[in-house]
DNA sequence: ATTGGCACTCGGAACGGCGGAGTGCCAGCC
DNA sequence: GGCTGGCACTCCGCCGTTCCGAGTGCCAAT
């Protein structure tokens, strides 16, 4: 009864919060949504939201502004995702139908989060971890000189050059390349290193240095590059709502933008489900995101690859936020299945 | 005679400014520079310099700040790139040497770029247009599918998948693969177009084609993404000045910067040397970019292979920012020359 | 439980005075 | 002719004051 109406007054002052980036007073409150008390009335609601800290006052009489706390009420309980409008919908398509390869695809679809959200967009490239080899091929450069590159089933290519101890030929380079694949082609990259252990011991004596060599490249091309990439969007966005949205400066934001260690973090807390999830706040581990929130959400076909989303101030239109990152991240999802 | 000392009250006040970002007064500078005049003295020439254009004063009665105009004289004539401390050269090998591939190098060299300076750093990827084919890689994914890999000789790798109309064995692939590579194998990109123009009607009528279609492919991989790519770093470094530095916000900075065309459009004018050129304020085109200097080098072994560089705000340490700018780019060309 | 009334608080804008840094100019000096 | 000290002037930035309004908390009445 009471509470229904303490929630929403929470979700007009979040909601009008957002929208004008100005404290709420109880009197705008009622003018602008038809909540049926008076100003009195919400102002007693809105004493008690600050005492449960939902809301807090930048100083003595001034208006509202929901906390970290408030805006996670809202996010779960006030609002829901917002559908993308029909237009957004045709945009996202035609906007990533034209995409050429993988690395296309991916920037394609951060400038479209950006745009979509106005917000700084952040997507991780497909993790190789989680995909399969679809073929390992090496390529001769000179003649103690072995180029390894590995496709996965992503589209994913990832190359490097390794020197061999002893000379080889191209007989000797396509013998190799039959081992390799006939081991792990088609197997998830995690069980490639157990198939591929006892390699050099199936080849003839000759070969052995060279396939140790050549194994040991592969062996870090699937291990150590698990690394994962990131790209980044719409930073310019982080500067739309002047001082006003970051307290000091953007600064640190930007910093923590660059560490993209600090952006896999939150992704790999996060993908390995499909749906949407949101880290407001102070709620975040990283030292200069406690003003920042960050909508996320897996993305892939069968099994999340990887994660895409968005970061931006706390006052953030949420159910936008959410809306864009699930439709993107589904779309993307069937783009990758197709290839 | 009295020009020497202009333009050494000139430079004074350009490295004054840069350092303590305050409009600098004829007292000051009397003070901090061994001047051997009297700061009436000063304020004579600070008059003439102000008539002739090279710096100005934000209001009446205010100290003097160079104009876009005084910086380039100062870039011009007044100073030298600065070399670098030993230290920072120590830097430079052992933050670079460690690197593997060229997604590497590139990454290294730009953070380290951005480290050095404290601006944010540009790395334009070895351009597609001037590098040579190494090989040439076709792999087949499925009967009717082939995945084409192109690598050059900077170790760049671009890849595209192509369905062709008829079904292919691996012996075909095979055929298909060394054609291709007699002809290009080595040659500049630019060449390849022509060389490869003839090639599906050398091979037997059945395989025609297929290798109409994977020409197709071929040749979109090597001219259409003759598109380059950059890469940034330090973007952060944009908000330390607070709002000193650029006069409203950043924003219109970070616009221009993930418009990667303008930022090529910058290299393109000045990758055709070695050397290090600055463009100052004013001087650049993108009008985002008004109140922000570049400095950029081409890089590359013999001929330049694309470029690189830092972004910053006119009021910068240029003599510091050009010697780590050579630096750089002539360790990133050594690095390139030996993989 | 809701409401109108009322006193209270505090930030932000507007105002004026003041100090200081810096200038331009001029007359004198080498 | 170039340099210098002196001096009047300008104007920004700072600070204290005042004033207004938005917004609050509380209370008594319904």
């Amino acid at each position: 009864m009471i509470e229904d109406r303490k929630l929403a007054v929470l979700r007009a002052i979040v909601e009008d919060f957002v929208s004008t980036n100005e404290p709420v007073g109880s009197k705008s409150l009622v003018e602008r949504h038809q909540l049926g008390v008076s100003p009195a009335t919400i102002r007693n609601d809105m004493a008690a939201l600050e005492d449960e800290g939902y809301i807090t006052q930048p100083h003595t009489s001034a208006g509202r502004v929901p906390t970290d706390k408030g805006y996670r009420l809202f996010v779960d309980r006030l609002s829901s995702v917002k559908p993308l409008s029909p237009a957004e919908r045709k945009a996202i398509e035609s906007f990533l139908s034209g995409a050429t390869d993988l690395d296309d695809v991916v920037r394609r679809t951060v400038r479209l989060l950006a745009q979509l959200t106005h917000q700084v967009a952040v997507v991780q490239y497909p993790s190789l971890s989680r995909s399969s080899v679809r073929h390992v091929e090496l390529v001769l450069i000179s003649a103690t000189r072995v180029l390894v590159v590995l496709i996965t089933d992503t589209g994913r290519v990832e190359q490097r050059q390794v020197d061999v101890p002893t000379l080889l030929a191209d007989d000797d380079i396509a013998i190799l390349r039959n081992r390799f694949n006939e081991r792990i082609a088609g197997h998830h990259l995690a069980e490639a290193p157990a198939l591929l252990a006892d390699l050099p011991g199936a080849v003839e004596p000759r070969l052995q240095p060279n396939a140790t060599a050549i194994l040991a490249a592969v062996l870090e091309t699937l291990v150590e590059r698990t690394e994962e990439r990131v790209v980044l969007a719409g930073t310019a966005n982080l500067a739309r709502g002047g001082a006003l949205d970051f307290p000091d400066t953007i600064r640190p934001v930007l910093e923590a933008l660059e560490e993209h260690v600090v952006l896999l973090r939150l992704f790999g807390e996060v993908t390995d489900a499909h749906s949407v999830r949101v880290s407001i706040g102070g709620e975040n581990p990283h030292e200069g995101l406690q003003t920042a929130s960050i909508v996320t959400s897996g993305y892939g076909v069968a099994t999340p690859l990887a994660g895409l989303g968005v970061l931006g101030p706390t006052r953030m239109d949420y159910p936008g936020a959410m809306g864009a990152v699930r439709a993107v991240a589904r779309y993307v999802g069937h783009i990758l299945a197709e290839s």
